[in-house]
DNA sequence: TACAGTTGTCATGGT
DNA sequence: ATACCATGACAACTG
């Protein structure tokens, strides 16, 4: 545990500070065994929010290893403290929720895929919303180069990753395709972000998307453009299964012999198609085919239109047969997650592309959509892979404004994508939701944000809000839910928003606010500040971060989760020059101001930034002393009626140690005891009441902040679920659709087809296909679900 | 003046 | 036992 916390309090800090600078939020406690006691508590001790502070012991605590108040590694417990201090100004540019989901897309020069319409129309983006522009100055020349780009850019933009913001513009070249818009110091803030990750055992390569590139080249080399490639086959494959070749050659797999009358074309489509249902819905040998379908149905379904879930599961379960489905539907999730599309404002709007790709496989392979879920950073941050042949030329094709309205209805776009080298991608993209990743409405439109400009956050949550829910509710339509359906997720979504958080838009909500610093109406909730209260107060982030970056630490209560309403702490370091508080482990974190607060002028009380303000406002000139009295607090006056020699800060805030110092020191009467033992007491009760408020504060904010984190979790897995279900009537399409063509082949032994409506498929336990008559098939549905087999053959 | 929000204070309980 | 902190409740203050 010692050495743990060393590590963290040094590189994990400093880590932790570039993360916060792009926006990731950093949790840290993922590295850790479950076992452990999260980070926070080992860095920041219990969660001060909700235990009690003990201010006299947090140097201890911090550190833990009981440093004496006198103790020269107190210097190291504000290092870390003012460490600690910089990681929570830090986070305050960025949003509350900071879910990263940074999407490497790379386009393939060399698979240009001949679909169409070169002229490559590119999609309109919103502004702001929309991706990089390729055409903007801040574009570095060695992101869009490419050849010439450092390493430190993690070769985001090697002409042959050449990754590429996802709506490139129209006029894109093939070579200047990289990681447009990077800015530079996003370029550096990667490149040190790398340095740190180095400095945590991460080696280089695995970042740098072209040395993996370049491995995996020399491991199976194929030109790119080439459809040979096993993970294009297989989706190919996948995709379109009547044009497959034999599974055998590409899977591995032996064709079954069931069904050996059946021809083998057909014998193909069929046992491919059955494996693709079987693995991917378990359907019971009872399952129910569905009705029949009308001949144009059929002939769609057959035709392999390559939707993205098709093209997923087919690619999945015929490539990795050996996964079992939990793995392949696990993989489809992580595929569809492609379609929260929070990522398209990160590139947009920090024009930060973070190239973390550790998949396994070769990223070199244009046509393989990778997704990283596992990656040890933070759960929050999903990292996509993706690969686009031609950005610029295929998403207006893509993303056809109906692009999923009906999907039993085929679309020439889609078609021809799936003739053409991209079909894994239109399969991929295809019937995920892209129409709203390269819309604004994407969550995370304000999820980083390190520009000090920061947009309307109300406005910013509003959009996203409605719009997730509009999106959603679209989505619902399109997919023919019922009007019931929908109004019932209609009605899902208003309780959600029932769940209101509208405080969290109000002015003075920190949600709202969720950039904080910008926030200034959140000082008007927490408006006694530094240098108006003198004593104590809540201060707005801005305040505070002004000061804690003037003080250079800070002390104290801060709730670790709370970027919001901090209080304004001192800095303890400061205690130092003060001879008498040299060895004074004691700071309550108030905002006293320390030229007043440790006055030792017993003739000038501490007059407080309020009463200076008072008396700077008074116009009348009158006697110091009496504006002291007038203006003092009661028990400044008490104690300099009863000529208390020192002043309340000193009577609050000092030690008790030191306090009974200063009381054996001076003679005192029984009463001036007794009113400092009530300055004493009072004062620190104020301060406490304060710190109480002010957890009780930062635990609503929180809360609003869960409650909109659990909002869009919700939203999103509603999107997905939604998918699911498209996903599966597709497949159920396809699937009759290959039912009906293989029962057109079946003949009996007469040579006659087998009338649809009087025999059916079972599937047999093994596999096996068999053709029942239908009474038989329900008889003994009913009767049991084992089944004989009773291979009928032509 | 009414009112809501803020702040200080007290009492009480817990550490 | 003592000191300290947290917190509910109340009242004064403030705009």
């Amino acid at each position: 545990m010692l050495y743990l916390k060393k590590y963290f309090t040094e590189g994990l800090i400093q880590f932790t500070i570039l993360l916060s600078l792009i926006g990731v939020r950093v949790d840290v406690d993922s590295y850790l065994n479950n076992q452990l006691p999260p980070l926070r508590e080992i860095i920041l001790g219990p969660s001060s929010a909700y235990t009690q502070t003990q201010f006299h012991n947090l140097r201890n605590t911090l550190d833990g290893y009981g440093i004496h108040p006198k103790s020269v590694d107190l210097d190291h417990f504000f290092t870390t403290r003012r460490l600690l201090n910089q990681v929570r100004q830090l986070d305050r540019l960025s949003v509350p929720t900071p879910e990263l989901n940074t999407w490497l897309v790379h386009r393939d020069s060399e698979t240009v895929v001949s679909a169409g319409s070169h002229s490559s129309p590119s999609i309109t983006l919103d502004n702001g919303a929309g991706l990089d522009n390729a055409n903007s100055p801040d574009v570095t020349p060695a992101m869009r180069g490419g050849s010439g780009a450092p390493e430190s850019t993690y070769n985001l933009n090697a002409a042959e990753s050449t990754l590429g913001a996802v709506a490139s513009e129209e006029n894109q070249e093939p070579g200047r395709n990289g990681g447009e818009d990077l800015s530079k110091e996003d370029i550096d803030l990667i490149d040190v972000l790398w340095r740190q990750d180095i400095d945590l055992g991460a080696g280089r390569e695995v970042f740098n998307y072209s040395n993996r590139q370049k491995e995996t080249e020399e491991e199976k080399p194929r030109p790119q453009e080439s459809n040979n490639g096993t993970e294009q086959e297989r989706w190919r494959n996948g995709v379109n299964a009547q044009e497959a070749q034999p599974v055998d050659g590409e899977t591995g797999e032996s064709i079954p012999e069931q069904l050996p009358s059946l021809g083998s074309q057909t014998s193909l489509s069929l046992q491919e198609c059955l494996r693709l249902l079987e693995a991917t819905f378990p359907f019971g040998q009872e399952t129910e085919f569905p009705a029949p379908v009308v001949a144009t149905e059929t002939a769609v379904s057959t035709e392999d239109v390559p939707s993205t879930s098709q093209g997923v599961l087919t690619q999945l379960t015929q490539a990795e047969p050996q996964l079992d489905l939990e793995q392949q539907w696990q993989d489809i999730m992580a595929i569809m997650e492609l379609q929260t599309m929070d990522a398209n404002t990160t590139l947009v709007q920090n024009n930060t592309v973070v190239s973390v790709s550790n998949g396994t496989r070769d990223a070199n392979n244009s046509n393989y959509v990778h997704t990283t879920r596992s990656t040890p950073i933070n759960q929050d941050v999903s990292l996509h892979q993706a690969t686009l042949p031609s950005c610029s030329q295929d998403f207006p094709q893509m993303f056809p404004p109906q692009f999923d309205s009906d999907s039993t209805t085929p679309r020439p776009t889609m078609l021809r994508l799936a003739s053409g080298n991209s079909s894994n991608i239109n399969s991929t993209f295809g019937a995920t939701n892209l129409t709203g990743v390269f819309l604004p409405q994407v969550n995370s439109s304000s999820n980083i944000t390190t520009t000090p400009i920061l947009p309307d956050p109300f406005s910013a949550l509003l959009e996203e809000s409605m719009l997730d829910e509009i999106s959603l509710l679209d989505l619902a339509m399109e997919e023919g839910f019922s009007q019931a359906q929908a109004s019932q997720l209609e009605d899902e979504l208003d309780s959600d928003s029932g769940l209101s958080l509208d405080s969290g838009h109000s002015p003075a909500s920190p949600s709202s606010s969720e950039t904080s610093c910008s926030s200034a109406a959140s000082s008007s909730s927490t408006s006694a500040t530094f240098s108006e209260e003198g004593a104590v107060g809540y201060s707005t982030d801005s305040e505070v971060a002004t000061a804690e970056t003037e003080d250079g630490a800070a002390g104290g209560y801060q709730p670790g989760f709370s970027k919001l309403c901090r209080m304004s702490y001192q800095d303890p370091s400061q205690f130092h020059n003060l001879p008498q508080l040299d060895s004074i482990s004691h700071n309550h974190t108030y905002n006293l101001q320390l030229s007043s607060a440790f006055s030792e002028r017993p003739e000038l009380p501490l007059s407080t930034a309020k009463k200076s303000i008072r008396d700077k406002q008074s116009s009348k000139l009158q006697p110091h002393q009496d504006l002291m009295d007038k203006h003092a607090s009661r028990d400044e006056r008490r104690a300099r009626s009863m000529k208390i020699p020192f002043t309340n800060e000193k009577i609050i805030n000092l030690p008790v140690e030191e306090f009974n110092e200063l009381l054996a020191k001076h003679h005192l009467s029984e009463s001036q005891l007794a009113l400092i033992r009530d300055i004493r007491r009072r004062g620190k009760n104020k301060m406490a009441a304060q710190n109480c408020r002010k957890r009780k504060l930062d635990t609503i904010i929180n809360l609003e902040q869960n409650v909109q984190e659990l909002r869009r979790n919700k939203a999103r897995l509603l999107k997905e679920k939604m998918e699911f279900i498209r996903t599966i009537r597709q497949m159920k399409q396809k699937m009759h659709g290959l039912y009906q063509e293989v029962f057109t082949q079946l003949r009996d032994e007469e040579g006659r087809p087998y009338p649809p409506n009087e025999y059916s498929l079972q599937y047999g336990s093994d596999g096996s296909v068999l053709i029942m008559p239908r009474s038989m098939a329900s008889a003994e549905q009913n009767r049991k679900p084992e089944k004989k087999q009773k291979d009928k053959k032509k």
